[in-house]
DNA sequence: GACGATACTTACAAAATTGTAAGCAAATGA
DNA sequence: TCATTTGCTTACAATTTTGTAAGTATCGTC
């Protein structure tokens, strides 16, 4: 759990007021969390399933990414009958869609590329 | 500094291989990382007017996190004669303007409005 | 040539995030 | 009905980030 009375918490409300862009990193980061969405995008998917897609991440994390994901309101857990539940993108998780495509074509052109082997 | 065995490190890189957006994330996360760019963005600043420049922030992560902008090549520290130097947005650094705006845009519209006092 | 400002670095502590390993309740299947 | 599987939660440890407080080296000033 987050502690509110620590300077760290103070400095990141301060920043959001300051800077939305700032605000916006909050949300979508945390390991895994964009891996997630983007999963998320091309459909809605149980814990299992989303486990299953990503390969390394463990049921602890992603249960808590789920959890802040849904407080932030970018998911939605909705009821798949006739049993268990599906994570689905809410609309504002899928307006994240345009920001998402534009770490990511900056990542293209600027990540090192590793080198040859 | 970074432990490099740790599985902490080992799933970040996997994650930068298969999803671009995580590694553009990961380069501009860092409390006032933003924050810097963004006054980097107007003009060329000395250490001493950037830590004017930015309420809140202490001498030792100021300086921490230029390091790691210098290292990910978004700055540049440049001799400012007749002493001193200056930080400067390298062409890479200028790039990311695209994305800030993706992401304060995003904010703007969807960061919670904290309630009237 | 002591004095203060500038631009850092260091040692350390607190807080936050991530990972490991279990546990557990409800639904499913044999 | 009894063992599995699914979807979590809990307790705890390792790692990482951030903050606090002090110290140091270099420069220009007086």
């Amino acid at each position: 759990m987050r502690k509110t009375t620590s300077t760290n918490f103070e400095n990141e409300q301060q920043l959001h007021e300051w800077c939305t862009a700032a605000f916006t990193l909050s949300v979508i980061s945390g390991r895994w969390k964009l891996t997630i969405l983007v999963k998320l995008l091309d459909q809605d998917l149980k814990f299992g399933e989303l486990k299953q897609a990503i390969p390394g991440i463990t049921e602890r994390v992603l249960a808590l990414q789920l959890k802040n994901l849904e407080r932030d309101q970018l998911i939605l857990k909705v009821a798949d009958e006739p049993n268990g539940h599906l994570y689905r993108l809410s609309p504002t998780g899928r307006s994240l869609e345009g920001v998402i495509n534009s770490l990511s074509g900056w990542g293209a052109v600027h990540q090192p590329v590793p080198s040859a082997k």
